[in-house]
DNA sequence: GAGTTTGAAACT
DNA sequence: CAGTTTCAAACTC
C-alpha cells in the first residue's frame, strides 16, 4: 500500500525533478547543510591565512560569487585553457576580479592550468565539496592574488575535511600555493595593480588600491620628493575604489615631474589592462619567468623590464623596480657617458662589451640578477670597472655597482646617469637633479661629476664613489678633467682620487683599488696598474688580498642597519650599529680626524677598535655617544673630554657600548652617518671613498639609499619608514663586524650588492605581502 | 705645494 | 699574534 503511494509521490518529484524548473532549482541549491559547515570551516581555515576582512565579505557572497564562478570557470577555464599559452590568460582571470576569483586560480596556476580548471569544473559538479573551496577561494582570490585558491580546491574536492579540521593545513595548502602564489603575488605586487584597476569597478578597487600604494610607495621610494608627496596625497585621497581614478592622476602627475615614473606611471594608469594583456602576450610566458624571477630580484626585473621594454612596457616591473631602474639605468648611463665621453682610450674593450650591454640590451640588469652575482663573487667592491672589463663580469660590474654602489648612487649618481638614461628617455632625474644632468651632459667632466653626487650625496658618501667609478673610467679615457682637487673644498673631494706613488694603485693603500674602481686621470698616481688595461692584474692582486682577508674589499663600515641583527638594537638605536669592520687603532687622533676610520666612516667606535683616547664624535668606544652626526667636531672636544673621563671606564662599557644604539643617538642614523658623514667632513666634504664604497656596498639596499640620498633630498618621514623598512642591512647581516664567521659570509654574499637588492626588493615585497592581503581588504572597506 | 702627522696595510 | 715597515691619506703650514 504504501509503496503505491510512496511511488507517486516519488514520481512527482521525479517529474519535477526532470521539470527544467527543478532541475534549476536543484542546480541554484545545490548547497546541503551539512557541505555548507565544512564551508564554514573551510573558511576558518582559510580564514587563518586570509584575513578576517575578507573572510566576513566573501562568505556573504562566496555562494553566490561560487556560482558565477563555476559559469565562470567553464567559461574562463575554456578560454584560459585556450589562452594557457598566452600569460594574458591569467592576467584576463585576474581582472575578472571578484567573480573571477576562481579564474584567478587559474591563473594563479597558470602553469598547470588544465588541471585547475578540470578540478573547478568537477567542483561546479560536485558542489557541496568544492563549494567550500570555491568560497574560500574567493577569499582569497580577493586578497591574494588568486594564487592559492586554485590549488586548494583540488585538495578540498578530496580533503575538505581534512582542511577544515586542520587549521594549520590552510597554511600549508598557501605555503604550497605559494610558488604560484608568491609568483602572483609578487605579481600581483607588481602587475595585479593594473589588473585590479581593470577589475575595479568589479570589486571596488581592493587589490588595485594596494598595489598602487604599493607601487606608489616604491616609486617613492625610489623618487624624490615628488613622489612621495603625491604619495603621501595618494594615501589621503586614497579611499577604496574611487581613488584609484584618482592616484592615477595623481600618479600621473608626481610621474610627470619625474622623468622615469612618468612612463611607469602612465603605463599603470594608461594602459593597465591594456598594457598588461600585450604584455604577457608580447614577452610571452618567458617575461613571467623573467618577471618571477625578478621578483626574487627585482633589479634584474628592473633592468630586464626597461631595458627591453623600456618602451612603454615597463608595466609590471617598473613599478617595483624603479627605483631600481633608476640605478640600473644610473649605472649604465654612466657608464656610457664613460664610454661616450671616453671616446678614446683604453677601455676599448670595456667600451666595447659595456656598451653592448647598455645600449643593446640596456644596461646590464638583465645579466646580473643571477649571473653577475656569481660573477662578483669577489666581493663588494671591486673593480666595477675592472669587471666591466670581463665578459660575465661586465654585469657584474654593474650588478655590483648597483648592489654596492648603487646605494649611493640613488640620488646624486642618478642624476649624473640619468643624462646618460635621458637617451633612454627615461629621465629619472628629479628636478634637481637635472641640474646635475644638464652639467654633466654638458661637461661631463669628472670633478663636476663628483661634486654634483656629492651635492646630493652630502650625505651619502658611496654614491660618490660609484659615481666616480663610472665616470672615471670615463674621465680616464677622456679627459682630463680633473676634478680631483677642486673638490678640495669638501664635496669635490669625494671625486679625489689616488695618490699613490708606490703602491701602483694595486694595493688597499690605494683608495681607488680599495673601493674597486679604477683609477682615472683625476687620479695623481703614478706607476698605476689599476687600469682597465691591467685588469688581470688588478684581479690577481685582489684576489690575493682577498684570499689574505676575504673582508678586504668589503664595506668596512658595517651599517647600522645591518647592525639591527646584530647588536639587536632598536631600529631607533640603529646608527650605533653602524661600526667599522675592523675597529680602528688610533692613538693620537682621538678619533676625531679622518685619520680613524671610524670617524672617517661616519660611525662610532665599537669594542673592537683598539684606538686611545677615543672621542669619536660619532659614537665613542665606550658606547658613550656625542650628539654624533650633529656634533660636530666642537661638541666633539667637549665630548672630547668628556671622552677622555670615561676612557678609563669605557673599556669595561666598550662592549655594551659598541652595539649599543645609545651611541647610535647621534650615530644612529648611521644612514644618517651617512649624511652625517658628511657633516663631519664637510669641511672637505669628501667622504673617504673606501667608506664610501664600503658605505654603497653595505648600503645596497635601496631603503638605505633613500634614507642617505635622503639628506638633501629625501624626504624624512619617507626616509624614516624605508629605513626602518629595510634595514636591510643585508649588509650586516654579511658582514658583521669582526666576527671572523661574519667576514666570511659577508664577503661572498653581501659582496653582491645584488643579496642585498633582493633582500631590499624582498623585505619590501614580504611587508608589502602582508600588508597587502589583509590591509587591503579591510583597509578598503574599512576606510 | 711641500712637509708633517697619522694610522692602515703590508710585511716579517 | 706582535712588532716593524711601508704607504698614502689627512692635515698643517
Amino acid at each position: 500500500m504504501d509503496t503505491p503511494d510512496r511511488s507517486k509521490i516519488n514520481n512527482p518529484l521525479s517529474q519535477f525533478e526532470d521539470s527544467p524548473v527543478f532541475n534549476y532549482i536543484s542546480n541554484l541549491s545545490p548547497i546541503e547543510p551539512v557541505k555548507s559547515v565544512h564551508i564554514t570551516q573551510t573558511f576558518n581555515s582559510l580564514s587563518f591565512s586570509s584575513p578576517p576582512s575578507v573572510f566576513t565579505s566573501p562568505h556573504v557572497n562566496c555562494h553566490r560569487e561560487s556560482r558565477f564562478l563555476r559559469r565562470h570557470n567553464l567559461l574562463d577555464a575554456s578560454k584560459a585553457k585556450a589562452s594557457s599559452e598566452d600569460i594574458n590568460n591569467v592576467y584576463s582571470c585576474e581582472k575578472t576580479p571578484a567573480d573571477s576569483t576562481q579564474p584567478c586560480h587559474e591563473s594563479s596556476e597558470p602553469q598547470e592550468n588544465t588541471n585547475p580548471n578540470i578540478s573547478i569544473r568537477d567542483a561546479s559538479i560536485e558542489p557541496h565539496d568544492e563549494n567550500p573551496n570555491i568560497s574560500i577561494e574567493v577569499p582569497q582570490g580577493l586578497k591574494y592574488n588568486l594564487a592559492s585558491p586554485g590549488f586548494e580546491p583540488v585538495i578540498c574536492a578530496d580533503e575538505a575535511d581534512s582542511l577544515l579540521e586542520l587549521p594549520g593545513k590552510p597554511g600549508s595548502d598557501v605555503a604550497y600555493v605559494p610558488d604560484d602564489s608568491e609568483k602572483d603575488s609578487i605579481e600581483g605586487e607588481m602587475h595585479p595593480p593594473a589588473l585590479c584597476q581593470t577589475e575595479e569597478k568589479i570589486e571596488g578597487s581592493n587589490c588595485g588600491v594596494d598595489d598602487l600604494i604599493n607601487e606608489a610607495s616604491d616609486l617613492l621610494m625610489f623618487s624624490p620628493p615628488n613622489m612621495t608627496e603625491a604619495f603621501k596625497d595618494i594615501n589621503k585621497q586614497l579611499n577604496p575604489s574611487t581613488k584609484l581614478t584618482n592616484l592615477r592622476t595623481l600618479l600621473r602627475q608626481s610621474a610627470t615631474n619625474d622623468g622615469q615614473q612618468m612612463h611607469i606611471v602612465d603605463t599603470v594608469a594608461s594602459g593597465s589592462e591594456h598594457e598588461i594583456e600585450n604584455h604577457p602576450c608580447e614577452s610571452g610566458a618567458a617575461t613571467d619567468t623573467v618577471q618571477r624571477q625578478d621578483k626574487h630580484n627585482n633589479v634584474a626585473l628592473v633592468a630586464n623590464n626597461p631595458i627591453e621594454k623600456v618602451d612603454d612596457k615597463l608595466v609590471y616591473v617598473t613599478h617595483r623596480g624603479i627605483r631600481r631602474r633608476c640605478l640600473d639605468f644610473e649605472m649604465a648611463s654612466v657608464q656610457r657617458k664613460n664610454l661616450d665621453g671616453k671616446s678614446n682610450t683604453n677601455s676599448s674593450k670595456e667600451k666595447s662589451e659595456e656598451m653592448d650591454v647598455s645600449k643593446g640590451k640596456q644596461l646590464l640588469p638583465i645579466k646580473h640578477s643571477g649571473d653577475s652575482r656569481k660573477c662578483v663573487l669577489p666581493g663588494i667592491g671591486l673593480h666595477l670597472n675592472a669587471l666591466a672589463s670581463l665578459n660575465d663580469c661586465k654585469n657584474i660590474k654593474i650588478e655590483t655597482l648597483l648592489s654596492g654602489r648603487q646605494p649611493n648612487l640613488p640620488s646624486s649618481s642618478s642624476s649624473l646617469q640619468l643624462s646618460a638614461s635621458q637617451d633612454h628617455q627615461l629621465s629619472l632625474v628629479p628636478t634637481s637633479v637635472e641640474k646635475d644632468l644638464e652639467q654633466s651632459e654638458n661637461e661631463v667632466q669628472p670633478g663636476e661629476d663628483c661634486t654634483q653626487p656629492l651635492v646630493h650625496m652630502s650625505g651619502e658618501d658611496c654614491t660618490q664613489a660609484l659615481v666616480h667609478m663610472p665616470g672615471e673610467d670615463f674621465q680616464q679615457n677622456s679627459p682630463k678633467k680633473k676634478r680631483r682637487r677642486l673638490e678640495p673644498d669638501g664635496e669635490g673631494e669625494s671625486c679625489k682620487r689616488c695618490n699613490c706613488k708606490k703602491s701602483k694603485c694595486l694595493k688597499l693603500y690605494c683608495e681607488c683599488f680599495a673601493a674597486g674602481v679604477y683609477c682615472i686621470e683625476p687620479c695623481s698616481c703614478r706607476d698605476c696598474f689599476n687600469k682597465p688595461i691591467h685588469v688581470d692584474t688588478v684581479l690577481q692582486t685582489r684576489q690575493q688580498i682577498e684570499s689574505r682577508n676575504p673582508l678586504a674589499f668589503a664595506p668596512k663600515v658595517i651599517r647600522g642597519s645591518d647592525s639591527v641583527p646584530e647588536i639587536g638594537d632598536d631600529p631607533n638605536k640603529t646608527p650605533a650599529s653602524a661600526r667599522h669592520k675592523r675597529g680602528c687603532n688610533c692613538k693620537k687622533s682621538s678619533c676625531l680626524k679622518k685619520y680613524c676610520e671610524c670617524y672617517q666612516g661616519g660611525v662610532g667606535c665599537s669594542i673592537s677598535c683598539r684606538c686611545e683616547g677615543c672621542k669619536n664624535t660619532y659614537g665613542r668606544k665606550d658606547g658613550s655617544v656625542h650628539s654624533g652626526i650633529e656634533a660636530k667636531p666642537e661638541e666633539e672636544t667637549e665630548a672630547c673630554e668628556k671622552g677622555v673621563m670615561e676612557k678609563a671606564s669605557h673599556k669595561t662599557e666598550t662592549q655594551n657600548t659598541e652595539d649599543h644604539p645609545d651611541h647610535a643617538l647621534p650615530t644612529t642614523p648611521l644612514r644618517l652617518s651617512r649624511s652625517l658623514i658628511p657633516l663631519p667632513f664637510s669641511s672637505k666634504g669628501k667622504p673617504p671613498r673606501s667608506f664610501v664604497t664600503t658605505i654603497s656596498s653595505s648600503g645596497l639596499f635601496v631603503s638605505q639609499k633613500l634614507g642617505k640620498s635622503s639628506a638633501p633630498r629625501s624626504q624624512p618621514k619617507f626616509e624614516m619608514p624605508l629605513q626602518t623598512v629595510p634595514d636591510d642591512d643585508s649588509p650586516v647581516t654579511c658582514i658583521k663586524t669582526s666576527s671572523p664567521n661574519g667576514k666570511r659570509i659577508s664577503s661572498p654574499n653581501c659582496d653582491v650588492g645584488s643579496s642585498p637588492t633582493r633582500r631590499g626588493g624582498r623585505k619590501l615585497i614580504l611587508q608589502s605581502i602582508p600588508s597587502f592581503p589583509s590591509l587591503t581588504p579591510h583597509n578598503l572597506r574599512s576606510d
